[in-house]
DNA sequence: ACAATAAATGAATAATTATTCAAATGGGAA
DNA sequence: TTCCCATTTGAATAATTATTCATTTATTGT
């Protein structure tokens, strides 16, 4: 019912902690989690994740979340990104970015580019970018999707 | 029969150049090419070379190898390699590579932890590397697999 | 609020992929 | 060679995943 978002982020958490290696497994794990849908939904629900089947040595494949931090070779719009970042705060359920001067509206690309679920979209200024998250997705799930983007963030959130 | 290799290496050439979302498709690809077999080995094969299954927008899912060139963050490694390469040559089927001093035993360990399957292993020395192709396996063939690890090699084979 | 429209979901089913089982093939070792 | 054992393969089938279709639930416009 209208819990999809909670199943997403759920989804999510599991996968990025265990080695699941069919859907009916990562099914039972939601259930036990009190999110009971069926197969079908999950099924839309991984492909709307994008979320991939990778080998694996110990289970054959298992599902894999998509890099979400800038692709190899971008470890440089990654840091100054990093490095231009000074604060994220909420209100009403929006997120705002304050950054040093200039730096939003790349800091705001590489949001819209890694294109995380929890961010619908940006709006950058000059120093400011304005997070609007989807709905029922709560601060610290858009920090664990900021941090996943632009992983040098993570010790600022500890 | 006896072309499982020459299967493979034509699996790993239709994936690289093309989109290709399905077993069924990948068949008939591979029935162009003269490489008439059945559902289940191609299945077989797939998890023999580890091909992911990974979201793209276009076609939904496609198969991609897996990443053959050491992972983020062993760049360094990569172009420590690169720097100690020297030649490769062939003979009696055997590859032979040359380094600079004391380069063999790192860049043998870089070949051996991406593991293609054209190279069934490899035995170093100081500034020497012993390379054992599989069966059938061509030069150029080893030759391929070892610029999908040393991305930076490509230029000395042009 | 109420209709109209769109989006989400489940049940059933279709499509796809993996595995089982049996047959064929390919090496060694004597 | 010939036997033995391991590997490869295909056909059939099982298991898994995606989609269709009908229904329910949410959203929008008036």
């Amino acid at each position: 019912m209208g819990n999809r978002t909670e199943r997403l982020l759920a989804i999510k958490e599991i996968i990025t902690n265990n080695k699941v290696s069919s859907q009916e497994e990562l099914l039972s794990m939601l259930v036990r989690k009190g999110l009971s849908y069926t197969q079908a939904t999950l099924s839309r629900d991984l492909k709307f994740l994008k979320v991939n089947k990778i080998s694996d040595p110990e289970k054959g494949y298992i599902y894999e979340l998509p890099d979400q931090h800038a692709a190899l070779g971008n470890e440089i719009a990654e840091s100054y990104a990093a490095q231009g970042f000074v604060s994220i705060q909420f209100a009403n359920h929006l997120g705002v970015i304050k950054t040093l001067p200039g730096y939003a509206p790349s800091i705001a690309a590489l949001i819209d580019r890694s294109n995380p679920f929890e961010i619908i979209g940006t709006i950058a200024g000059d120093d400011t970018i304005l997070i609007i998250p989807h709905d029922n997705v709560s601060e610290s799930d858009v920090i664990n999707a900021m941090i996943l983007i632009i992983p040098e963030l993570k010790s600022r959130f500890d």
